[in-house]
DNA sequence: TTGTACGCGTTATCAT
DNA sequence: ATGATAACGCGTACAA
């Protein structure tokens, strides 16, 4: 292995062809592949789209006419003239978000197994900016549109659907046109806290993300729902608002500590916040998990290796993507989709153990 | 704070409005709001695109009727007509790739300043997949392309860059219609390597990421350079591939201890590897940075919250897709780009330290 | 300054 | 089964 490095060489090609580089050229028309074949337009057309029967001896004509011309369908006049771009509208919240960067890319993979694209816009969980990426993704003709979670409102969303085949993640709602998909995030939650209070805790903190986000509440719930069950006391003084980004979690960490509210365990809404209470945990000498348990919500790419690797409640973006986007084409082939997102589940690494005894 | 969380109340509602809700049908076509305002289409095309001067009051006219008629242009028919779609192909590796994630950003919030938007497609660093997706971007008709590194070949870029202006980033290369934004790899290897030196340390293992990469092969050349000045002899025993994730830097650096190898610190080419270096550090019982030191490469967002922070150069993702998206609009306005990219720089954070006695 | 007429590349609706 | 012919919504010569 390490030869290769150690002395000159010859650099490695990778090993893919210099590209096939057909006659592509760019211009050719459908109708230049007509007059090429001796036939009309329509009937190239017809074959193109399947829309007709054809007799063997045109379409073979035809065949050959694009190979050899290079022919390739001009997507924007398709959209002009028969009203479908073949391309589908998704509005994410930031296009460089660590967890729905793999929904996006279970979307693209899924849409492109049937030469669909995706037209990515963010919308920053602003209601106004997600109204305007759908207007503009309207005027872009998409032939459908995806909506990851976001805050538009329900009523919008309906409307929307009405006149365009939508799938909206991140909550539960019915309409014409408009297909749910629900994770349960809530479960999730109660997950995680069940197995922090399986360990022994007792004092669990809670960061929980911003208020006003429907996530964040869902998961409070699902905290709360879990303590109860065991019969713990709620306390206010260990549920710290913060907001979905490793600083945020870490300042609320640092309130925390200084507040004097004592607590063997945290429960961070989302993994970003987790891995900023570790830090804050780690200025402060205290260390995971032997002094204090952690517990993230996401399982990012880059939870398992942490130090130590983060226990945390798996959170299925890149199926979610994936299943969002054959939901949508179920839409558009007219037919109901019946797709449902994978049960939340906990994922245990090392970031957990069982609690000290405790006051 | 924590009182809108213990307590119920109403529901924060998200301040903006409930969407401005303008009659927006769809369907409204430039032809009728042209007669709706008495003029010829062309007057009201003119006025759109600034075409043409137009007297004052037919101007008024049209885009009163603009405005109760909530017409909005029909980019579809706009590229057909006009041959250009206001839009921009990326070819990216990953659109989940936390590098290149904030590079889409960059590109994103940069084109959108003129109302235009981008067309994100993965190559996967295949050359033939990359190919694909440039005939594809090229089959919709976008106006200007983007290209995120890759490896592609000069000769098929320079090819592309004929029919559409284009711009390249992380190589050095020129041709008509083709911008490179190159950033100096080597020299921030070399940064990185000095900065270790400086502190003392003389066996710096180099985790050195794909050799077929272009990126890594500077890198490693940056490491080299920084020996040699050092007059500290170069050891390929100390230089390990691997693939530029976590996991594939922890198995490296398990490796490197199973050889019995000494060294007292690690660089690792990108900060996804050093992140699994550290982890694999760790197992070991090893403390970063008092007993091995690690300095990472690209600054991703976590690396400032990682245990312990990170030193790492900064490559500055979002700059080089914001400059990236920059150039390509000078491009398409028909003047000669001349930005560049940022110089790398260190980041020292709390990853290294300086060496102990050595042998 | 403004309007007319044509073209962009394809699909759809008629005929045949 | 196939071919004219008319849209699709807009930009742009060209003419006025």
């Amino acid at each position: 292995m390490l030869s290769a490095w150690g002395r000159p060489q010859t650099p490695a090609m990778p090993k893919a062809p210099p590209a096939p580089t057909p006659p592509t050229d760019r211009k050719v028309t459908l109708g230049m592949v007509a007059r090429a074949s001796g036939v009309s337009p329509a009937t190239v057309s017809r074959i193109l789209n399947g829309t007709a029967v054809v007799s063997d001896e045109k379409r073979t004509a035809v065949d050959r006419a694009i190979a050899e011309l290079g022919f390739v369908p001009n997507p924007i006049a398709r959209g002009l003239a028969g009203g479908r771009t073949l391309s589908a509208g998704v509005v994410t919240q930031s296009i460089d978000s660590p967890f729905y960067g793999v929904a996006l890319r279970g979307i693209e993979e899924e849409l492109g197994r049937v030469g669909y694209r995706p037209l990515f816009m963010s919308g920053h969980w602003d209601p106004a900016e997600e109204h305007r990426c759908i207007e503009e993704l309207l005027a872009r003709r998409v032939d459908g549109l995806i909506v990851l979670t976001g805050r538009l409102g329900d009523d919008e969303l309906c409307r929307v659907a009405q006149s365009l085949p939508t799938v909206i993640t991140g909550r539960t709602l019915a309409a014409p046109g408009l297909y749910a998909l629900d994770f349960d995030d809530c479960e999730g939650a109660r997950l995680a806290t069940e197995h922090l209070l399986s360990l022994g805790h007792r004092r669990i903190a809670f960061i929980a993300g911003d208020p006003s986000h429907p996530d964040a509440q869902q998961r409070l719930l699902g905290y709360r729902a879990a303590l109860q069950t065991a019969g713990v006391r709620y306390r206010a003084a260990l549920v710290r608002p913060a907001r979905f980004f490793e600083e945020s979690g870490r300042i609320a960490v640092e309130r925390l500590l200084a507040s004097g509210e004592p607590f063997s365990a945290i429960f961070a809404a989302n993994d970003q916040m987790a891995f900023g209470a570790a830090l804050a945990l780690y200025e402060r000498g205290l260390r995971v998990p032997d002094d204090v348990s952690l517990v993230g919500f996401d399982d990012l790419a880059g939870a398992a290796h942490v130090i130590p690797p983060l226990t945390t409640v798996h959170h299925p973006g890149y199926d979610i993507g994936r299943i969002a986007a054959a939901c949508l084409l179920e839409l558009l082939a007219g037919n109901v989709p019946s797709a449902r997102l994978p049960a939340p589940a906990l994922v245990v690494r090392a970031s957990t153990r069982t609690a000290a005894a405790e006051a």
